[in-house]
DNA sequence: GTCTATACTGTGATAGAC
DNA sequence: GTCTATCACAGTATAGAC
């Protein structure tokens, strides 16, 4: 791989595990074995490594988000995009936890921007369910959720399970904590 | 409020939102009217102000982890557990904010380490379901989710709910979650 | 209890040699 | 493409006046 990557993949790791303010050029540099000013060389400032580093992901999200055909109240629709999102959290799980624990410090960073409108978008196509707190808490908590076990998995269990099983696990419980969110907010609210 | 607590408030919220490292002595400062120094004069360092920030939520979970009679598979026990760790969540959200997201980074600090020892300690409840996926993630989705959800809502919901309101839901997203831990392992393994 | 002044270190970034 | 040298600045922390 070129030192080019190398240097997005070693930032994205360190972002992640010792945040964006908590992370030196210095300490990229000493970990792919250069010089501050030779990362430097390869991306202008540090701002422009956090755009390579998450970036990606967050186009990817984009086109997945972008190719939602309607509602996600819909049963079948809401399969779908689970197991694109759940495959996407397994592919990213360093960038969205990046995103979600340090995103709202970030304000004004042109990708963490991008990233905001994209969850604001997403949670648009659950409108139905806006005005109900606990359909909201289940949304958050599906996103929040499944974005932390993955990267605190790492630090917590000693044995990694096979990626299989992760997946399904989660596209199952995810299914589970949305799957009311299907029914219609009238019916719901009067069967409380 | 003395001016010992006011810093303490502030440091907790910025540490919550801006992170540790991205939170420096001199915003504190600025925020609570007084000049670096004086913040030094209320607290040795920025790490006594980090310990002062969420060592009282710590020694609170852990109170309530201690209060644990027995294994949390059983549902009544568990039941009581959740309640308490809700409420917990309500009145802690930017000390269990901060530890979630930031506590990797702050490795060898000691309030760090006790806050990674408890959770450590709470998963031992759940011992019996440790060797099985599946509820290891909904450990931590219940854990990490309940906790994103509760700082990201300030963000990106304009009206607030009531409290009240929240945490009638949040006991019955939880639950809902770890409902499937209270079956042993065995019986679920067989059922797959 | 708060301030100014100061020391020291680390930071992101630039210039220029090789 | 990588380096050393240098810069301006912000960081934590200390000393001492008021």
């Amino acid at each position: 791989m070129s030192t080019h990557d190398d240097l997005r993949d070693i930032a994205l790791n360190e972002f992640a595990v010792a945040g964006y303010s908590g992370t030196s050029l210095q300490r990229i540099a000493e970990i792919a074995g250069l010089s501050k000013s030779s990362v430097l060389y390869h991306y202008d400032s540090k701002e422009a490594l956090l755009e390579a580093a998450i970036g990606p992901a967050i186009d990817q999200m984009k086109s997945i988000v972008d190719s939602i055909g309607g509602s996600l109240l819909d049963a079948d629709r809401r399969g779908v995009f689970i197991e694109q999102f759940v495959d996407f959290l397994l592919q990213h799980r360093l960038e969205v936890h990046m995103f979600i624990n340090q995103g709202p410090g970030l304000e004004d960073v042109p990708v963490i921007d991008r990233a905001n409108d994209l969850v604001v978008h997403l949670s648009t196509f659950f409108s139905s369910a806006v005005s109900n707190t606990e359909d909201h808490l289940r949304f958050g908590i599906a996103l929040g959720g499944a974005a932390y076990v993955l990267s605190a998995k790492q630090e917590y269990s000693l044995e990694a399970p096979p990626v299989d099983e992760v997946r399904a696990a989660l596209v199952t419980i995810v299914s589970e904590l949305l799957a009311p969110l299907s029914t219609t907010p009238s019916a719901r609210s009067t069967a409380n």
